[in-house]
Order: structure tokens, then C-alpha cells, then sequence
DNA sequence: TCTTAATTACGAAAACTTTCGTACTGCACC
DNA sequence: GGTGCAGTACGAAAGTTTTCGTAATTAAGA
């Protein structure tokens, strides 16, 4: 299994735009990007072509205008966070951080009931796995 | 209510320390953060000299070598880390991210139960205050 | 008091990330 | 073919964090 790289901040965001909506140009990340905050154009490019580099993405050539896609799983990515959140800071126990999370700021019903079916779920499974 | 800065990598690694024994001179930080990789005393103590500036630290300058604490409490800055990963990476749902914790890397029974008796506690608490 | 050892203070280098200016490229249109 | 436009390539500056060298300080012991 390849070690998943922790990107870095900007990283992350136009890796979650490329998830989100699929392959798509550097203008076209650049403008979602300035959605929420301003960002030279040569930036982004210069933050994607890195990237590319590290493998983070692929890239179509054909047309003048190259189109990105996200060349590494959001699974793997957002399991590699917690898993250094947990290293980090709940000594490796992935149930502290479950209950942080519950046990503050007013965790909903609604977040609660949704966790509760999700266990039973996943309970079902395992049973007829094991 | 303050807001909570989020602490550096290193920064995060020296509150840890502290929270967990208690107060300490740099020479016994730098000491415990060698146990997992070389770092150089006067590293250790930059760090912390700036920690001190931010306010994450305080000091004891009774004695010759300085005892230093946590001034930042640790469930603040965990609750702090949550959230920026929920919001970078989980559209903002915590429920998301307990699920994508639970769902893989084959969560045992164990921290299933746990989680599992939590919720119920919370829920025995919410039916009093509500 | 002098020397030595441990500590603190501090500036600056090194490393990493983000930002942007500028040059280059290719293509469409006149 | 020349001009303009949109894009890419790339180096370097700016910003942040980490690292460390060196000087100053303090305390203890000879």
C-alpha cells in the first residue's frame, strides 16, 4: 500500500473541489477557489503543477487547456487526518476521539440517531462476516 | 470566550507532554521529545520561549531552570482540531466523520461498545436537561 | 574570586508552503 | 504574417515554522 502523503492546506482544498466535481481546469479550480477567498491565478497553477509532481494529480494534455483530476483516493486522504489526529492527540484511541466529538458542543438528536443506525449497520455486517 | 489558537506540530507536541505529566523544565520536554526523535536542546527551548509569547505556555522563573505549563486546556484545543478537520474535510458534519472513523480500518467490538454506552449516557443526560 | 557547567536569550539560517511576476507558447482572428 | 488572448512554465519573493549556533546569565564549588 502506497504511504499516503498529508497534503498541505491549499492542497486539500482543490483536492476537494477535484472530489467533489470531477476533473476540471486550472481556471475553473481557481475560480471556486476565489469563492471563498482570492487567489492569484498563477497560484493555483503553481500549487497544482507541484502536486503533479508529488503525484497528488494526473492531467489530460490534449487541449490547450490541461484538465486535472485528483490522483489519490478521498478515503485514503481523509483516513490518513484522523488517523494523525488520533496519533496525535487521543493517543492513538480512535473511540476517545468518537467521544470528544459526541460528548461536545451539543452534539443533535438528529447527529446521534444518525450514528446510531450507522453502528447497527455496521454491527449486522460484522456478524456475517465473522 | 477566547479564541483557541491552533498550536504547530511542535507546539502540539510539548502541550501534550505537559498535559499529560504536569509541569516541566525544558530540559525534561527536550528529554521525553528525544524518546521518539533527535531534537536539539535550544530547539526545544525556541519553542517554548514562544509558546510563552503566544500565551499557550506559563513559567516558573523561581528556580535557576524554569518550570514550565500548560496554559491552554486541552479539551479547548482538541474540540479546536476537531472542528478544523470536520469543516476542511467533512463539509462540516461531525456525524461524517464518527462514521468514517467507525467505518473503517475494522473498528473493534470494543470501541464499538464504548461508543455505544456513551450515546446512551448522553442521552440519559439530554432527557433530564431538556 | 575564579572556573566550570547548566541554563536562558536571541538572532539568523534552514526548511517548507504560498504567492506572484514575468517570460514563453500556442492558437484564433484579422 | 502580425496581433492579442488565454494558457503554461518557472524562478524567486514572502510568509511561516523549525532548527541551531553563539553569547549572556546564573549558580555552585574549588
Amino acid at each position: 500500500m502506497a504511504n499516503i502523503i498529508q497534503p498541505t492546506d491549499a492542497e486539500l482544498k482543490i483536492l476537494t473541489l477535484l472530489w467533489r466535481h470531477g476533473a476540471m481546469s486550472v481556471r475553473q479550480i481557481n475560480e471556486k477557489l476565489n469563492n471563498e477567498k482570492e487567489v492569484g491565478y498563477t497560484t493555483t497553477l503553481k500549487i497544482m503543477q507541484i502536486m503533479l509532481e508529488k503525484g497528488l494529480l494526473t492531467r489530460d494534455t490534449e487541449l490547450k487547456s490541461h484538465i486535472y483530476s485528483a490522483n489519490i483516493q478521498e478515503t485514503n486522504v481523509k483516513n490518513k487526518m484522523i488517523k494523525n489526529l488520533v496519533n496525535q492527540v487521543f493517543g492513538g484511541s480512535r473511540s476517545n476521539l468518537v467521544m470528544q466529538v459526541l460528548g461536545n458542543s451539543n452534539a443533535s438528536l438528529e447527529e446521534i440517531n444518525e450514528i446510531k443506525e450507522y453502528i447497527k449497520f455496521l454491527e449486522s455486517n460484522n456478524k456475517t462476516e465473522e
